[in-house]
DNA sequence: CTGTGTTCAGAACATAAGTTTTATGTTGAT
DNA sequence: ATCAACATAAAACTTATGTTCTGAACACAG
C-alpha cells in the first residue's frame, strides 16, 4: 500500500534516517533523535512527518511507546534491524562484473538487498551480492537464482572462492584460487570437475566469496 | 566473558524474557515490562538483575535511554532481532535424519543457530536447519558444511527439494521430488546428473528444503 | 551466633520522550 | 484574491521509563 508520489525531501530524509539508525542501534529513534539528525527546528514537526509516513504504511507507531517507531516492508510486514547488503548486479559466464563504488551510493531503495548474518558483516566488513545467472557457475556448486556474497578485495589467499574475471575469454567465474608460480589455477568447488589454468597477468581478482545464499520455493 | 556459574532463576528468566520480547517486537522491553511479565515486585529488582547482566557480559545497558538495553552475544557483540531457526543436526548420506521435537525444545541455547530472514519466516512459519557433513549431497549443489533450512512437511509437490528418507538404502537425500505413478523420482538438482527411482513405500519425505546457506572463508 | 555479601521490596525521584495546542508560512487550484 | 490542504515552528503538557534510596530477608562462611 506504498504510494510512489514523490516525498517531500525531509520526509524522505526522516524515513531514512530512521531506518539507518534502526540497523545501526538495534533501537529505533526517538523523535527528538529524529529531530536533531535531520535538523528540524520542531518535534511536532517530526510527529507530524512521521504520522504522515505511518498513513503511507512506511512505518507503524506504538502509542505512547518510548522508541516506539516499526519499520515496515513493502509488504507492511515489520522489519527486523539485521544488517542486509546489496545486490549490486548480476554475474552469469562471460558477463562484464558489474562495478560497485565502494561507498557513496545512491539511496539504498534502488537496489534489492539480501539479509545477512551480523557475524558475517563484523567478521569482512563492507559486502556486496551479486545474483547468479544461469548454470554457469555449478562447478562451484551455485545453481541459478543463488545470491553469492562478496568482499571486494584484490589480495586472497590460496584456497579462497574468488570472484575472478579472465580478460582474454571475457568471461566472470567463481572459483578457488591458486597462484602458482606466473599461473594461476582456478580450481571448482565440485571436486570432480576440472581446473583452469591461466597466466597470472589475465586473471582479475574482483572479490573474495564469504557466503552464498539458495532461496527455493 | 561469560561465566558459566549457575544463574539465579529470576535473573535466568529476565534474561530469557528480554531476548524473546526483543526478537518479537524489535524494540527492547522497558524495565517495568520485565517487571510484569516475570512477576517482580519492583522495578528496582529487575535494575539490579539487569545490573548483574551486565556484568555478566550478556547485555550492555545504555544509561539514561529508554529501552537501552542492547543484548549480547557469546562474543560480546550486540544481537540482532532477525529470527533464527536451530540446527537440530547434521545430515549425511547414511545417516539417520534427525528428529525434530516440533515445538517444546529446551532452552534456545542448547543448539546451534542460524539466522534467517523474516521473509522466509513469514513465508515458511516453523523452520529447522539441517548441517550437511561431507560431500555427498553434492548432486544437490549442496557442499559440506552448508546449512539446509527445512520446513516440516509430507505433503510436496513435484519438483520442490525435499529432504527424503530411502528405507531400504538406508540414506538420507537432498532431492527434487516428483511423484510419478507408484514411483518417486528423485532428481539431482545438478541437470548433469542422474536421477534416483524408487517405489513410494520406500521414500519418507521429512520435509521440504526452503532455503541453502554456506558460509566460507 | 555473627558478620558479610547477595537478593528482594516499596517508594519516591528525575528525566527521557510521546503528545497537544496554537500560530505561521507555502502551495495549488478555483 | 480566496480557500484548503500541506508543511513548519515554538512552547507547554503528560506520561513512560530509567534511577536511587532505604530497609528487610536470605544465604553462607567463620
Amino acid at each position: 500500500m506504498v504510494s510512489n508520489k514523490k516525498m517531500p525531501p525531509r520526509r524522505k530524509r526522516i524515513l531514512e534516517f530512521v531506518q539507518q539508525f534502526y540497523s545501526q542501534n538495534g533501537i529505533p529513534p526517538t523523535v527528538r533523535d529524529i529531530q536533531r539528525a535531520c535538523e528540524i527546528s520542531s518535534t511536532s514537526v517530526v510527529d507530524y512527518n512521521l504520522e504522515r509516513l505511518s498513513q503511507a504504511g512506511y512505518l507503524n507507531r506504538r502509542p505512547d511507546v518510548a522508541r516506539g517507531i516499526e519499520i515496515l516492508d513493502q509488504e507492511g510486514q515489520p522489519v527486523s534491524n539485521a544488517p542486509r547488503v546489496q545486490i549490486v548486479g548480476a554475474i552469469a559466464a562471460g558477463s562484464p562484473i558489474p562495478a560497485w563504488s565502494t561507498e557513496g551510493s545512491a539511496s539504498s531503495e534502488e537496489f534489492d538487498t539480501v539479509e545477512i548474518s551480523p557475524e558475517l558483516q563484523r567478521r569482512h566488513g563492507k559486502l556486496f551480492g551479486l545474483r547468479v545467472n544461469g548454470t554457469s557457475m555449478i562447478d562451484a556448486l551455485i545453481d541459478d537464482g543463488d545470491v553469492v556474497i562478496v568482499k571486494p578485495t584484490n589480495s586472497v589467499v590460496n584456497g579462497e572462492m574468488v570472484v575472478a574475471w579472465l580478460k582474454d575469454e571475457e568471461e566472470a567465474t567463481l572459483k578457488k584460487f591458486y597462484a602458482e608460480g606466473g599461473q594461476v589455477r582456478l580450481q571448482p568447488a565440485n571436486s570432480t570437475m576440472q581446473p583452469i589454468y591461466s597466466p597470472a597477468e589475465n586473471v582479475e581478482v574482483h572479490g573474495k566469496v564469504v557466503s552464498v545464499i539458495r532461496n527455493l520455493g
